[in-house]
DNA sequence: ATTAAATAGCTAGACTATCTAATTACTAGA
DNA sequence: TCTAGTAATTAGATAGTCTAGCTATTTAAT
């Protein structure tokens, strides 16, 4: 896009949340690309994502980080474990329950595929210096405090 | 992921990038929100925040924006006609095309739900230095960049 | 102990949104 | 004018989600 920041003149916030608007944009984008690349639907790459950086999950539970209904969550894990990328184990305490477990080929197959990505966000990183990191640091926890704020409610 | 070890006090770059990442999440669970709050679907209410940011734009360009095919940005429009949300007009010169156009009463109605959340994001745009916002801004471009050099490609 | 309520996951059937392929109408270049 | 290409649509198929209701298990109250 063309919008390109002015040098001399202050930088209004609304431009700054219009740059926060073009990150999220972005990323939906890219979201859709790297679950085709995964051979995924959108949410289900999405709960990969959520089974390799969170600690163990069961169905719904994945379900609901998703936003959908339990017997949505029982789908997807369906389809998870019919291309072998999860198994069902049973949960250690409660007989009642299952973790959703990522198989081994799976996380690499995954990592393999976002680790470019986190790589490019991560050398966009090293290029700030550690007072810059911060200052940025700082907005984005902001951010997502505001939307957060924003959450599922009446 | 647990508390990495910082050195010094500096902080890490993938740290950063974790805080960012938080954001994209955020970002997903409010996109449903407002959807559900305006009674639309996902995509629905994302082609009407386009059309409310962009210029024109015809039912198959408007798709293309959510990564769909023309024969579904047909059906997004029928929706969002049938709703009352958008009207198609003729296209001033090519008579083969159309344009969407957001009506009245969905633009404020859209304004409605989304503005709480752009005023929130801009009062914390605010809360920065002029040289922090550009800091800031700096990095969501580099983001997007590197986002978007991963857009759909082979 | 027994019973009642709540929770986790699953099944069944309907509905929604998307896709592919083919169709119509129009534009533009040789 | 003929031909290739483009914009939008239609038709049919498929995938993913929803609601409603089910079983099994756990937790809490008699």
């Amino acid at each position: 896009m063309e919008e390109e920041i002015q040098e001399g003149n202050s930088l209004q916030a609304h431009e700054l949340s219009w740059a926060l608007r073009e990150v999220t944009r972005a990323n939906a984008e890219i979201t859709r690309e790297l679950a085709r690349r995964l051979g995924l639907g959108v949410n289900d790459m999405t709960a990969m994502d959520h089974l390799l950086q969170g600690g163990p999950l069961g169905p719904a539970e994945l379900g609901n980080l998703l936003g959908m209904r339990s017997a949505s969550a029982t789908a997807l894990v369906d389809r998870l474990e019919a291309v072998g990328h999860v198994e069902r184990r049973p949960h250690p305490t409660d007989r009642r329950r299952l973790v959703v477990e990522p198989t081994r080929h799976a996380v690499e197959e995954v990592l393999g595929v976002i680790r470019p990505l986190v790589a490019g966000l991560d050398a966009v990183a090293e290029e700030l210096s550690p007072d810059e990191r911060r200052v940025v640091a700082r907005y984005l926890e902001r951010v997502s405090e505001v939307m957060g704020s924003y959450g599922p409610g009446d």
